[in-house]
RNA sequence: GGGGGUUUGCCCGAGUGGUUAAAGGGGGCGGACUGUAAAUCCGCUGGCUAUGCCUACACAGGUUCGAAUCCUGUAGCCCCCA
């Protein structure tokens, strides 16, 4: 262990190894040996289930960066053709299939994304002998008759195999059951594996744990179509200490698109993150290095308050994926929300910190005269779901405007609460904010 | 096809004909404590410009001064017999 590494390879598999992330693996010593050899490519599927990945695609596109950080090229797989299918892996029931024109749009939309993630043309150092390459296995499948697979590769998945794999088992007698569709995802899987090895020399394979299935059975059909020794790696699953898998909340997935996670609520995801689950969450996804880990470890242990782990885990994270800006306003914005008063910030800071927070236009007459009822802004806001919600968070003295509480149910907004702004805050609990905007049609006087 | 059971609020689950908007738990939302954590504790949790009104216990009717509670029919689920 002291010995310093000779090559970035062994960096890697030594990296991976105090990160956690080798959870399985077939034949290591012969897989060390491979990566020594030199460049080698490996590939992950990517199930294209929407527009956007989340937070649960994150171990997987980090892996490949890891890969790509060490010289050797990575394939990111989407999957057009199984994606039509639904891998039954670790699913209760079957899933819904999705239409062709959907899959086609979430397959731009999580490529887009990728390329925060991997390098795919060889720029920023890279010679580009290792660029990333993005495949979509429904451009093989395609054309791929059923008879021609039947012959080609069902030839060569015995039943018994395919029936002791632990996603076939879990759900065969289960209420759900399995249906012939589901049951042959595992071999548009495995072919995929072959496909690569024969026409990108991709001899790994990496994914989560609960691919370890699917992974040997294209280990299995590249010795019995091509001969060829296959490799398989899977990462653990990124699961809370409760046993939840992360990146989720009540409200839904943490998205990697801004549009549908902005920056600050991704950023205030991984600020929330348990003490328990906050270093695995840095050594799974993050590159923080095993020094300042552990440094963090230790602060962690000592000052927990200080969650310097979490900020530090937030700080990376929304960096990568939203960049310098968006971990600028995310900080920003964090810094007012948990801070300071709104009261004295002038109008063009409060709209530029609150860009992410959901915001509602009223118009001038709505203020004028008696005002706007406080309850019926609530509604508006979206921060109560009805008249009595908004009541009751009002009488719990929960509400405040401008970082004022309101206990007053009777309070009416006017003019003179926007105190020369066009904006107003308006706050639910500790940490829920909305803003009342004045639109800019009605000219105010 | 015959017989029996069951159906309650976001979920689970109690419910005696009469303060039952419906026990209890979970979840959610607030609050306290702390660290924008976890655990714990406390309050709230159908709608309504609201000391009142309306809608609710699968659905539709009926009995009754009064029904989630009794009766009839319809539908869903479960079990037994054929």
């Amino acid at each position: 262990m002291t010995q310093p590494a000779s090559s970035p390879t062994d960096h890697l598999l030594d990296e991976l190894q105090w990160r956690g992330l080798i959870h399985q693996s077939t034949d290591e010593t012969g897989l060390a040996e491979l990566l020594a050899s030199g460049q080698q490519s490996i590939y992950i599927g990517f199930d294209p289930t929407a527009t956007s990945l989340h937070v649960g695609g994150l171990m997987q596109l980090m892996m490949l960066r890891r890969f790509q950080r060490a010289g050797h090229r990575p394939i990111a797989l989407v999957g057009g053709a199984t994606g039509m299918i639904g891998d039954p892996s670790g699913k209760s029931e079957e899933r819904n299939l999705l239409s062709a024109e959907q899959l086609q749009r979430n397959v731009d939309g999580v490529a887009a994304q990728m390329r925060r993630f991997l390098d795919f043309d060889g720029e920023a150092g890279f010679t580009g002998s290792n660029g990333a390459l993005l495949l979509n296995n429904f451009d093989w499948m395609q054309g791929y008759s059923y008879l021609e697979f039947l012959r080609d590769v069902g030839k060569n998945f015995p039943i018994g195999a395919m029936m002791g794999k632990e996603s076939v088992r879990s759900r065969i007698n289960s209420d759900a059951g399995l249906s012939y569709t589901e049951f042959s995802y595992m071999l548009l899987q495995a072919y995929d594996f072959v496909h690569l090895s024969r026409e990108h020399g991709c001899r790994i394979q990496a994914g989560g744990s609960d691919q370890w299935g699917n992974i040997t059975a294209g280990i299995d059909l590249g010795r019995r179509m091509t001969g060829e020794q296959l490799f398989g790696l899977t990462a653990p699953l990124l699961t809370t200490s409760d046993g939840k898998k992360m990146g989720k909340t009540e409200r839904g997935a943490i998205w990697l698109d801004a549009e549908r996670t902005s920056p600050y609520a991704f950023y205030q995801y991984w600020v929330h993150v348990n003490d328990e689950d906050v270093m695995r969450c840095i050594a799974y996804l993050t590159e923080i290095e095993k020094a300042e880990y552990d440094e963090l470890a230790e602060r962690t242990e000592q000052a927990a308050g200080e969650r310097a782990a979490q900020k530090r885990l937030a700080q990376w994270m929304t960096e990568l994926v939203h960049g310098d800006e968006g971990l600028a306003s995310a900080e920003r914005a964090t810094k007012i929300l948990f801070g300071g008063d709104i009261g004295n910030t002038p109008d063009n800071e409060l709209q530029e910190i609150f860009a992410d927070v959901p915001s509602q236009d009223i118009t001038a007459d709505q203020i004028e005269g008696e005002g706007l009822w406080i309850i019926e802004a609530l509604q508006l806001a979206g921060l109560c779901s009805s008249g009595g919600d908004a009541r009751r968070s009002v009488k719990e003295n929960s509400i405040s405007l401008n970082s004022v509480r309101i206990g007053d149910e009777q309070k009416r907004i006017t003019r003179d609460d926007f105190a020369g702004r066009t904006v107003i805050v308006l706050r639910r609990g500790k940490r829920k904010y909305a803003l009342l905007k004045l639109s800019s049609d009605a000219s105010p006087k």
